[in-house]
DNA sequence: ATTATCTATAGATCTATAGATAATGC
DNA sequence: ATTATCTATAGATCTATAGATAATGC
């Protein structure tokens, strides 16, 4: 070993690969660019993760961990549904917010590979019936007290996600056609989470 | 030559290149395939387009081409705002699901190829002024009468696009998780196109 | 004579591995 | 003795071009 003690290159690879992966997409990264940027040589990357597959993998799964572990967590508040839907919309919008970048990620190497959308849908069915029904259970029984108008839950859930990302998967697009400050975009992400609370919780009115 | 009159073989690798760019994007798509599927070898690819780049460049301009054409036509029917407004997001929601995959084409190549995503915002400026005015002035005439709550042009643009746009860019993944046939997809667009402009329309209530 | 098509190949990657060498932990 | 790192290289692409050959239009 040549580095010093905590220059942990393992984690530098895997670092910089997440970075690059979600900059530029699985197959426009290669694992000679992720060497030349954490500063070893491209062997090493293979030594640590056999594969450029397996590291994607390894990083792609973590991604998809942390968004579905927290898009299902139910708060069991006793707050009126209005209040909780609001409360789980804006953690969404914060969830992208964090991570701009993954929903560009998750649709470029879902529709673009096969096998990984197989997998995708293999990982999403291990998720307990129970826990999505919970969701989907108190919006219809929102809609049977006629507090909300008949709708499907699928179609409520594609509302807030298409909301959510929509800034973030077309920011590149949006900054280089405005050329907004960082200060200024983040205006507009602040205004655009309102909007969206605003936009979903009147389209549930009866 | 040993084809046929009408096997036009320039036209057929637009048109097979087109295919497989949309589905695949542009880097993982080689000419080498592009020419398998046509049934040509690959040196006549180049001999036609040159480089890849110029092929893929003639197929994403001419998309370009269509949509913002599409978006801008502006119609001087004399109907109040809110038809207006209605007639504008189903065509638009129409484009879209007349070309399912182009969303996924300009997001990807625009937010991984800085080069490209360049070139279009020069193309984008193109477009006259007047054009753009016209469509955020009357909203915000609309809002001066109060028949609109308060709300940037930008915010609604935002919304429209993101909601038109969603199912048809996440439609592998809903396919592949759902398991649901054509016409119980298609079913899901119709019933998601009445879902987006009651939403839209509610959201603009003073 | 011109245009379309093919074969062959150069040169640039890129992934993955084998094998040498250096650092570390015991 | 084990683990981390490097050098070198095989083998698979991929893009792009040069040069030969076949088809077509005159």
């Amino acid at each position: 070993m040549k580095a010093g003690k905590d220059s942990n290159t393992e984690q530098s690879i895997l670092e910089t690969a997440e970075r690059l992966f979600l900059r530029k997409g699985y197959a426009m990264t290669s694992t000679t660019e992720i060497a030349r940027e954490v500063g070893c040589n491209q062997a090493l990357v293979h030594y640590y993760f056999r594969t450029k597959d397996k590291l994607f993998e390894a990083i792609f799964e973590k991604k998809v961990r942390l968004f579905v572990s927290t898009l299902l967590t139910v708060t069991n508040e006793e707050v009126p549904f209005e209040e909780k839907l609001r409360k789980r919309i804006e953690a969404h919008f914060e969830i992208i917010r964090a991570n701009p970048r993954i929903p560009f990620l998750f649709f470029n190497e879902l529709t673009t590979n096969p096998e990984r959308l197989k997998a995708f849908i293999e990982k999403i069915r291990e998720i307990p019936k129970s826990v999505i029904d919970k969701i989907g259970d108190e919006l219809q029984s929102e809609i049977q007290k006629g507090n909300i108008r008949p709708m499907k839950t699928f179609d409520l859930i594609v509302t807030i996600v298409a909301l959510n990302v929509a800034l973030f998967i077309s920011s590149p697009v949006i900054r280089a056609a405005t050329g907004v400050s960082d200060e200024e975009f983040n205006e507009i992400v602040e205004r655009r989470k309102k909007e969206n609370v605003l936009i979903i919780l009147r389209s549930l009115k009866p």
